[in-house]
RNA sequence: GCGGCCGUGGCGAAGUGGUUAACGCACCGGAUUGUGGCUCCGGCAUACGUGGGUUCGAUCCCCACCGGUCGCCCCA
């Protein structure tokens, strides 16, 4: 009997996990550039948090998140999003109290949602996203979206494609919903099955049905932006204007609607447009969420984020050719030519660690051709080399594997050898 | 959730209704008794996704399921 990851998830193994940490430190350090600090919430919540802060009629909460009921006939589930958790972290532990406002925060989470898996679609996904609490400046959303970008930038992402809109403030949103029944009504039976129950339940998204795009109705739609109020349409030229003065192109899609029900005004994506990504071109999306916290029993609070998929950014970075620099050379490894030479080969290795020097050494009893060979294969730079002659000399023969020179040095001078070698006096950083 | 395609050792990849299921890579050993590559020689491996069915006999044909993949839906 032998088992499998469980459909829609994945293992990272240790060829990739480097890829994975090389990708974290990078946005890492681009956070803290912009600022922003690390903020983290439980893998699963209170299913309501979800409920009422998601949505009720949106497809994630509707079909596809893991909800259980725990031991104590409590319904939990795990995350499906990033949001929600963070803003009900921030109203339980009353930021909106504290001296730094407004809050900028960051995450690494995995995410879960049921849906039938595909590449760069799992059932156990990876988010990096970004939440701003506390500001309805609209130069803060021109940040948070200069820090999405830069991320990608930083790791050498060129093909990219950053889509923007507004969906405008309540008052706006209601005319405009109001617009769009009385538009699509009256050739409601022409429009799919989806449609007409989206045109009940959320008629903003019948503007994004695929296969109703061709309808005659559809091009004469009401949009958003023309049902803008003047502070909606006055938010979103600012908006605009602040990207321009950062130097971030755009494209405004006044079809661009996210399916989660919490946000409005801002709301962007950003898509690969490399070859051969398939139909699946999101990198990531985000938005405006002013009465998110609210709606989670907090104080009115305004906020802005994005969720940025790992695995699709990993995927964007292969379909771009991007090479991701990963250091697999191994500083020291000790030969041991003979069992004699065991002991001194194990207590070598472990003073080198203890001097803050990379080293591993045999633990299959190859011989030393064998070892030699390893060595090789682990990208060695030096090979410390104890046999019959050392032990009795009191000595180490150290090979440089680049060079293929090797010298005999003494015992107690060989610490001092190595780490000027290897850490320039200087250390790991 | 819907439709198409796919599933052979660790990886890649042939193949057939019937005695030991090719080959390449990788890995291990030897040629080279204290030294990496190449070459040559030898070796290795729980391999036909799972379960049924048809058949004298199935890795091959049929069905179901599982998994992957592509498209739809939706999204990261």
């Amino acid at each position: 009997m032998s088992y499998k990851a469980p459909r829609g998830t994945a293992d990272v193994l240790p060829g990739d996990s480097r890829k994975w940490q090389w990708v974290e430190e990078t946005i890492k350090q681009v956070c803290r550039r912009f600022h922003y600090e690390e903020i983290r919430t439980p893998l699963f919540e209170h299913t309501e948090v979800f409920q009422r802060g998601v949505g009720d009629t949106t497809d994630i909460v509707q079909k596809e998140m893991y909800t259980f009921e725990d031991r104590g006939g409590r319904s939990i589930t795990l995350r499906p999003e990033g949001t929600a958790p963070v803003v009900r972290a921030y109203v339980e532990h009353k930021m909106y109290g504290q001296a730094n406002q407004p809050a900028k925060l960051y995450y690494f989470a995995e995410m879960f949602r049921y849906e039938r898996p595909q590449k760069g679609r799992m059932r156990q996904l990876n988010q990096f996203g970004v939440e701003v609490l506390g500001s309805a400046d609209p130069a803060i959303d021109a940040e948070v979206i200069d820090l999405a970008m830069s991320c990608y930038r930083e790791m050498g992402l060129t093909s990219l494609k950053l889509v923007i809109n507004s969906l405008g403030d309540k008052e706006s949103r209601e005319n405009h919903r109001q617009a769009l029944i009385e538009h699509f009504s009256p050739h409601k039976h022409e429009l799919c099955s989806d449609c007409q129950m989206r045109l009940e339940n959320n008629p903003l998204r019948v503007l994004d049905c695929k296969q109703d795009r061709e309808h005659p109705a559809m091009r004469t739609a009401p949009s958003i932006l023309d049902y803008l109020n003047v502070s909606s349409r006055d938010y979103f030229e600012q908006v605009k204007e602040y990207l321009d003065a950062i130097g971030i192109a755009y494209e405004v899609d006044k079809n661009l609607v996210r399916g989660l029900d919490y946000y409005n005004h801002t709301a962007f994506e950003i898509m690969s447009e490399a070859e051969g990504f398939g139909a699946i071109t999101t990198l990531a999306g985000g938005g405006r969420y002013n009465g998110l916290a609210e709606e989670l029993g907090g104080p009115s609070t305004p906020g802005i984020g994005f969720g940025m998929g790992l695995e699709r950014l990993l995927m964007a970075l292969d379909a771009e050719n991007q090479k991701i620099p990963v250091d697999r050379s191994l500083e020291a490894y000790v030969v041991a030519v003979d069992n004699q030479a065991q002991k001194e080969a194990i207590r070598l290795v472990s003073t080198l660690r203890k001097n803050g020097i990379q080293a591993d050494k045999d633990y299959l009893g190859k011989k030393m051709k064998g070892q030699f060979k390893a060595a090789d294969r682990y990208q060695t730079k030096f090979v410390l080399i104890i046999g019959e002659d050392e032990l009795k000399d009191q000595t180490v023969t150290v090979k440089e594997m680049s060079t293929g020179n090797q010298k005999t040095i003494d015992r107690d001078k060989l610490i001092d050898f190595m780490k000027e070698k290897c850490l320039g006096g200087k250390g790991h950083e």
